[in-house]
DNA sequence: GTCTATAGGTGGATAGAC
DNA sequence: GTCTATCCACCTATAGAC
């Protein structure tokens, strides 16, 4: 898979737009513009838009579980692991930009049914791989929490989401990302 | 001002519009629809659609200056005015909707700027309440934090807005609301 | 694989009658 | 205040030449 065939090249800058403006509020034409191809080509690549979309989350899905076995791997700790995880928004964070998922999600209701079950997949799972690490945490002791794992583990992924597309109201000085992670660091302490 | 003059009646159906499918997923040929005149009307009342939008945010952030002044006369702690606050997001979970301000958040770079500020007031606001109850509760002894009053009630408040667009892809029966209300408030006793 | 040309639909918005 | 009629720009998508 040459990483600069225009498939690619496509992808690249359809994840781009998405992320930044979202999924209805991109064209085929600012695709066609940022690729420097025509509009009619991209039907060959992608015959419509849902196609493009589903390619979009296939690959952001293969990403992610390529993260998470990278996290798993170099993760010392579990706490460790989810610094790490939380590392991986705020490389969002620095572009400016939302996750994929998260900007999908805000326009659910505007998605073909397809798209849809993608999304709610990509979100369930960084929700179980959270609620592992924090079970894996409590259990050998390196945390001791009040809360259930799957309490704290939603509220990180709520809170990631959400701190993303805060931090867009608040410039690239937020510092949301950093209150979210030492607010629920804290609550795996107790 | 009648609450069934028609620009009131449009201001209605826009808010539930943008709630569920955003602000750049419906037209004013939907709002005519749903009110019963043709699309030209509307120009009447809302002669460009972002005089619709600011008008919507205004509206809007009167309703939190009100509903922040009744929790703050009816909630007789500051964890009281926090629940009752959270349960703000509830009703609107309840619906199937997410939050207007989180709805345009989302949308943020494709927005006029006029009406990005509003939203960015609102979100700021918002936090800064929550921010001064925590607070509050922290020099009365009400809460015992080990993190900062402004970590806590950005985490609230990322988590409020991500938990409303995540709960949709869960359908009416989430529980993400409530794993933030009761991670929030646990932080709040350490 | 990419192009030109075009179709068919929808977007926000305006002019002017009533 | 609401209507009809219309404008022009944009959208996704297709047909067919190269």
């Amino acid at each position: 898979m040459d990483m600069n065939d225009t498939a690619t090249k496509l992808l690249d800058a359809a994840q781009v737009l998405v992320q930044n403006r979202g999924y209805n509020a991109f064209s085929y034409k600012d695709l066609a513009t940022t690729v420097g191809i025509r509009t009619a080509s991209i039907h060959y690549h992608f015959p419509a838009k849902v196609d493009l979309g589903k390619a979009l989350m296939a690959r952001y899905s293969d990403e992610l579980e390529q993260s998470l076995d990278e996290i798993d791997r170099k993760g010392r700790t579990n706490g460790a692991k989810l610094k790490r995880f939380i590392g991986l928004y705020r490389a969002t964070q620095e572009r400016g930009a939302i996750c994929l998922c998260g900007s999908l999600a805000s326009d659910l209701n505007t998605l073909p049914a397809e798209l849809q079950s993608d999304v709610t997949a990509y979100l369930d799972r960084s929700e179980a791989w959270v609620s592992e690490k924090i079970r894996d945490g409590i259990r050998s002791g390196e945390f001791s929490s009040s809360g259930t794992a799957a309490s704290i583990a939603s509220t990180l992924v709520a809170g990631l989401q959400g701190g993303l597309i805060l931090s867009r109201t608040r410039g690239s000085s937020s510092t949301v990302l950093n209150h979210i992670e030492r607010t629920v660091l804290a609550a795996l302490k107790t």
